[in-house]
DNA sequence: CGCCTTCTTGAGATGACTCAATGGTGGTGG
DNA sequence: CCACCACCATTGAGTCATCTCAAGAAGGCG
């Protein structure tokens, strides 16, 4: 499958009922921390919870799209393409994410979002949403809290492309990605002692990384034989978490604490 | 002048009085939108302007800092840094930009400003903005707005840093910087037909692109020598804009329309 | 006028890329 | 249960874009 490609177009669209079944992801995504008289009138609102099939296409860079969503489980990674194919993909959301949130809700998607796993998504209509955001300054701040830290996020990750070799871009990307599925515990189940469930192809990891799939293969063979980290079988091993530390230069605090936002 | 040293770690500060003379900028960055009757209150809160020297540290990453800017008059980078000094630039601010606003606002700050040339600030205490913000939605939703707009902003610098090669990435961030001074007309002074003042060293260019001093110096007369682009005494020529997009592929629309939000 | 920063150019080194081919693995259907 | 297929991972060899090191030229400022 060509991730710059088409793909799949369409969202696979199970629709349920208005009620939330991931009670806990919600109110960390959207809601948290406004008070409960404030929340009330969302109920007026629609909102749907979709399932995604791996290799779903959510939405496409410069096509419309009317809704916003919030990743309730599954992988799903947002990217940007140049014409002739080459792709970089932003950041990869993980459950709790906001997805789709966009300066002007008129204006075109200005990135692609793709389920890497089978994931669930509660769909929220940009027009709803921007009402609401008049109406409650707490879900006004909420966004942009959110969209602060995805900011904060993106500039590391920045600072990682732009500077940083081939070694020391993969250990940043795998120390961040372990440690913020470590913080959100069992919202992404499958993590042990050492490991965690890591559904990304070395494609994924070399358009995430301005790499190339060989490039980023010989560097992942150098770290397994570095005994720093290794990914084996879909799982990613953290074998040595002071040394990825060091080659990462990263600050796993602040990684943790943000996710947990 | 070592952009990753320590430089001027002191912000030059020349209070004056709570009036704000240059309201349009003023308007346009923190306020715009806003019903008159939700802005009363901001009276009350303290605001001061600063005139920072070129070259002066407005702050630090990694350091607290207690205030909010808006740029009114200047050119502001902020950066990231590895500890054995490589350094990111992040973002080039231009008059009527918001920054050091952080998804948290006790923690410190996560990357560092610098005045490139004299600038004016209006700064906000942090405290007083989030207190604010609770207060008004539409300020709230200011926020959320203006990080969406950088976010998207920093997705196509991360697709131009991971995915282009020398020559696109300059074109690329030339004429994003040449558009964006151009739909702010007069709030950046100077600029005729085809030119626009520009007062970025190619070390700048290089730590923005992530690419060496001496390749940047290479590239640059590579498309001076085309006639495509060209910057001479501290100013940036648009020669052929048609070539320029093509190489560059960026929406200069979608540029020109979130300068001005 | 002299100093310091910035720009410019050359030559050689190299990290990452490209092209090409092989090997593994998981899912599907006979 | 096995054979096949598609996708993904792996490895080698050669090339190339960009980097590094080195030196000199050009500007701006006190």
């Amino acid at each position: 499958m060509k991730l710059g490609g088409n793909g799949n177009q369409l969202i696979a669209t199970t629709s349920i009922p208005t009620k939330c079944v991931h009670c806990a992801v919600r109110a960390r995504a959207l809601f948290q921390g406004i008070p409960p008289d404030q929340l009330e009138w969302t109920q007026q609102y629609r909102e749907n919870q979709y399932r995604a099939p791996a290799r779903a296409r959510l939405f496409s860079e410069g096509q419309q799209h009317p809704y916003v969503y919030t990743l309730y489980s599954g992988w799903v990674l947002l990217s940007n393409s140049l014409s002739d194919g080459r792709t970089q993909i932003l950041r990869f959301a993980l459950p709790g994410d906001f997805l789709g949130f966009q300066a002007n809700a008129t204006s075109p998607m200005s990135s692609s979002a793709y389920a890497i796993t089978e994931s669930m998504l509660c769909a929220f209509p940009k027009a709803d949403l921007q009402r609401m955001m008049t109406e409650s300054s707490g879900l006004a701040a909420r966004m942009a809290t959110l969209a602060a830290r995805d900011m904060a996020q993106l500039q590391q990750v920045l600072l990682s492309t732009g500077q940083k070799n081939a070694r020391e871009k993969l250990a940043s990307l795998l120390l961040e990605l372990y440690v913020r599925v470590r913080a959100l515990g069992n919202l992404v189940p499958g993590s042990d002692e050492h490991s965690i469930v890591f559904p990304l192809s070395q494609e994924m990891l070399s358009q995430s990384l301005g790499l190339s799939v060989e490039t980023v293969n010989r560097t992942l063979r150098g770290l397994r034989e570095d005994q720093i980290l290794e990914i084996r079988s879909k799982r990613l091993y953290m074998l040595d978490q002071n040394k990825a530390m060091a080659i990462a230069e990263i600050d796993i605090n602040s990684i943790a604490e943000q996710a947990l936002l």
